[in-house]
DNA sequence: TGACACAATGACTACGTATACAAAGTGTCC
DNA sequence: GGACACTTTGTATACGTAGTCATTGTGTCA
């Protein structure tokens, strides 16, 4: 006899109105007398159903506390109407990311599946997850996703972005900002200034966004004779910033500037330098990069490239949400470009 | 004759190997000479089938790039293993906590559906998207969602749970910081300094967790001769507090002490007090509530309430996942103390 | 040897919807 | 009046899986 049945379907327990939440659009179709069918349509095209029979089914549809099924819709439709983010599970950056795809896709009344990994490890197990879901689109936000695992995303029929990856370039559709050339424009901002020291605080070397944004601010700053160590925090965090910063102070001579690869280091090196009696700009400048609310906090009051975070989400939905590729075709590189906020930190008071 | 079949399903196709991502458990079956069924508990209970099956049928999933269906799953067990979350688009603080249930919903294997929203009259339309998928669980965040509201899910056989919502307690099951005592603490904390006058700045005054506060506030004060007007900012942001401060100033006299509605709004204070150019705490003490990860920045570190935001979320989780409440008892509501963290803000230099 | 528990597997059906197709009703024009 | 276009509705089926029940094989014990 297959599976019992949920609950009876007696007339009885219609009657009694809501409480069973489990009507479905053949309960609705009995109520009102039309087909299944007829119900199905007032809630997915109605405007092939006359104006009467609509209202005779919302109606009873009302009565009975109907809610249509999206689970069985999207099995039917293959369209989930969900577009899943596959994201670190730490990081104001990703957060402020994650926040503002959850608004644009609000918009476009999609919803958002968020997949989180803690660490590196973690993506293959949240990718395994991700596929299982039928998902309108994926966004893969991290450069800590591996090339293999991206290779693997593309040869899915699903359509995928990318999203600040650089990496993932040529190899999945991806949005990114243009982190060379931004940071150029920072370093080209501290070269004006007249530095002739500098150093540079990165995350995690092994990002592709901190390798690309490393060799903006070094190829800039050479051209124009200033060399620029690298110094690794070891994480994007404030704490790894704040822990950097006496790096700094130990050399035997203070660099002009220091670069730090994001905003969230840059405040903990910020930070950390007051800690060590260093001042900012007084002692040496300091630029951050990302743009987050914070650094126009008046308290922090960062020069940074912020990125147009709207924008970058706007193109990456775009992306997802446009006509799928040919296969043949090499997945498009979207390159959004930045722009520079100069904050108190390379203002120099004095000159 | 029905549905258009998606993709030849002959032989051929299938030998092609992988690219058609349109492969199902049948598939699988037909390659490893079993039945839908078998392939089906591989993936599903695979104890209950033989290790030369499971392996047989594991290397054909394989070869054929087999990928369960979850929405199909779903479909048939009413299950999704997804939580939604009904929150503001907007603000650190609710970023942090949908963060903090991403990640503990991971490790769970749980994923995280969000329905953000705007405008407080966007939740309407976000209720009415959550109700649609039949998710394991529903997260309420968000003081602005309406009693009518709440009484609508509660009627819902699904598992919900308001988080840091004064208002919904007793209306459906709840969790939340202690509001009101942990404003009290931080009064007390600021009459021990030795305070004779106070204001408060909340965010929203028509939020329940803003009167919630409030109360806590000027209860304790009270009890001690301390009056504490109340000034509203209007929203829960930086900008709003920033702009709220040079109120402060214009009165007659500056109080010894404001206490803040929450951080992000405390922040926006602290740097708007520093523009008019009163000094925190020479000028005046200031105290937030929150406990945002910036509180704790050197270059803020804010007196402000800690909420133990992880165990918020944990208690939350557990009420979702634990075993459903009967319809005539009262939903329970869960009070998690948070905990005084004490800043440079409250720090008298002087005395 | 037969009775029985138990493991392994398969046939069948249902989850709740959307779509292709057919059928019936309505109006227009020659 | 019939041919035609068009609108409105219904019938039948499929989306991909999991659970129920029945069936077969395998080992244990009297």
């Amino acid at each position: 006899m297959g599976d019992k049945a949920g609950a009876a379907s007696s007339s009885l327990a219609r009657t009694q109105s809501q409480a069973n939440h489990r009507v479905t659009s053949v309960d609705v179709a009995a109520e009102s007398g039309v087909s299944q069918t007829t119900v199905a349509r007032v809630f997915s095209s109605p405007d092939k159903v006359s104006p009467a029979t609509r209202e005779r089914v919302r109606a009873a549809a009302e009565r009975l506390g109907y809610v249509p099924n999206a689970i069985a819709r999207s099995l039917k439709s293959q369209r989930t109407n969900i577009v899943g983010a596959v994201v670190p599970a730490y990081g104001e950056y990703w957060q402020s990311v994650l926040a503002e795809f959850s608004r644009q896709l609000a918009e476009r009344s999609y919803q958002l599946l968020v997949f989180s990994f803690g660490t590196p490890r973690d993506v293959d197990g949240a990718l395994a997850s991700v596929a299982q879901y039928r998902l309108d689109g994926v966004v893969l936000a991290s450069a800590t996703i591996g090339q293999a695992q991206l290779v693997g995303m593309r040869s899915s029929e699903r359509p995928s972005v990318a999203f600040n990856q650089p990496a993932a370039e040529g190899v999945v559709p991806s949005v990114s900002v243009d982190n060379e050339a931004g940071m150029a424009e920072l370093a080209e901002h501290l070269v004006k200034l007249g530095i002739d020291t500098a150093a540079y605080i990165g995350g995690v070397s092994s990002a592709s966004t901190d390798q690309v944004r490393y060799r903006g601010a070094v190829q800039t700053l050479a051209e124009n004779g200033v060399a620029c160590p690298y110094i690794e925090a070891g994480a994007y965090t404030y704490d790894a910033g704040y822990k950097a910063a006496p790096q700094l102070a130990q050399r035997d001579r203070l660099p002009d500037a220091v670069m730090v690869g994001s905003d969230e280091v840059a405040f903990g090196v910020l930070d950390g330098l007051a800690n060590a009696g260093i001042s900012v700009p007084g002692d040496l400048l300091l630029t951050g990069f990302d743009g987050l609310p914070q650094a126009s906090w008046a308290g922090y009051d960062l020069t940074t490239l912020v990125q147009t975070t709207d924008v970058l989400v706007a193109r990456a939905i775009d992306v997802l949400t446009g006509p799928g590729v040919d296969p043949g075709e090499k997945p498009a590189s979207i390159v959004v470009p930045g722009s520079i906020r100069v904050g108190k930190t390379t203002r120099k008071s004095s000159a």
